[in-house]
DNA sequence: AGTGAAACTTTGGCACT
DNA sequence: AGTGCCAAAGTTTCACT
């Protein structure tokens, strides 16, 4: 459904996860060496666990972990601690996966539809990809009127859109 | 898993039930007040934040807004606390959306589906959808020669799947 | 829910390989 | 480069009010 306007445009205003992407900016990227690996791999799952429980599992010292994990936040390897938290719980119950086809494609017209993504409470993630459609989102809602809602407000009236499909999600397993 | 036990225990201000993700389990019963909600915006995104700063912004004391993230996580609220660490950094410079269509489609083959994903570490998240595909998975690894590797081990040997399609992911724009 | 003490974790200085 | 040790600073946790 599209050629190839292959280079992408899509790193404006937006934060800075381009960082992590080109591994340059700021800070130089040293190389992960085999302990921040391996220090990566548990702290990821957990950020509560201290440094010295990390420590030992990798056969380091407290500092020594800390230390790393210091450098890895600032290199932007480590982009962002959180917290994940059970959608139901905020009575976000629906979640649907949307695939939207543009009409035009040029780099202005996607920069400007991923901006207005970004910008919209219930657009969760966003890709830009090659395929059947330019965009796909995941877009996390109360229910379906409010999925309705959400295309009537952020899709319908865009005249850039082409056509969308959904996907309702019944069912979820694990994320990284 | 199972779809059984839906019913979401923790109603929020505006009643209402959708399909409910796989979702709140443990020991839940406490429903989410103004200050729940207004920690939560914030902690969500920065996890590294003390709770006396957290409290400052709410109006709460350090403490009680400990005892609050305490009961959230307890009640799965809270569902994890984790670091988002930068693909690129990992050498995973490649994304793909993949929508999977299975033949059969019973409750112990999309089980068996839903389990082999969930083994798998290029899969990142695993999507049960309704629509165009049965199931959505969005795939990281390292380049598309390991992308490839991965459909060969994963997808084209598992007699179960009739057909996928992949969509290459050229860009994302984080959370909201 | 708040206060304050105890326990724990992270941070920074210093010596070392 | 990097690490480990130890003490100071900061955070969380647990009495109790």
């Amino acid at each position: 459904m599209h050629a190839g306007n292959a280079r992408t445009v899509l790193q404006p205003s937006t934060p800075r996860r381009g960082a992590a992407l080109a591994g340059v900016r700021g800070h130089p990227r040293h190389v992960l060496d085999a302990f921040d690996r391996r220090i990566l791999d548990i702290y990821r799952a957990d950020t509560r666990l201290a440094a010295e429980a990390i420590g030992e599992a990798v056969g380091l010292s407290a500092t020594a972990v800390q230390r790393r994990l210091k450098r890895m936040r600032e290199c932007g390897v480590i982009q962002a601690e959180v917290a994940l938290v059970s959608p139901a719980a905020l009575g976000l119950g629906t979640t649907c996966i949307v695939g939207v086809d543009l009409e035009r494609e040029g780099p202005e017209a996607l920069d400007r539809f991923r901006a207005r993504m970004a910008r919209c409470s219930q657009v969760v993630q966003c890709y830009y990809v090659t395929g059947a459609s330019d965009f796909v989102l995941i877009v996390q809602v109360e229910d379906m009127d409010a999925f309705v809602d959400f295309t009537r407000e952020w899709l319908t009236p865009d005249d850039n859109v082409l056509a969308f499909t959904t996907q309702v999600v019944m069912d979820r397993a694990a994320a990284g």
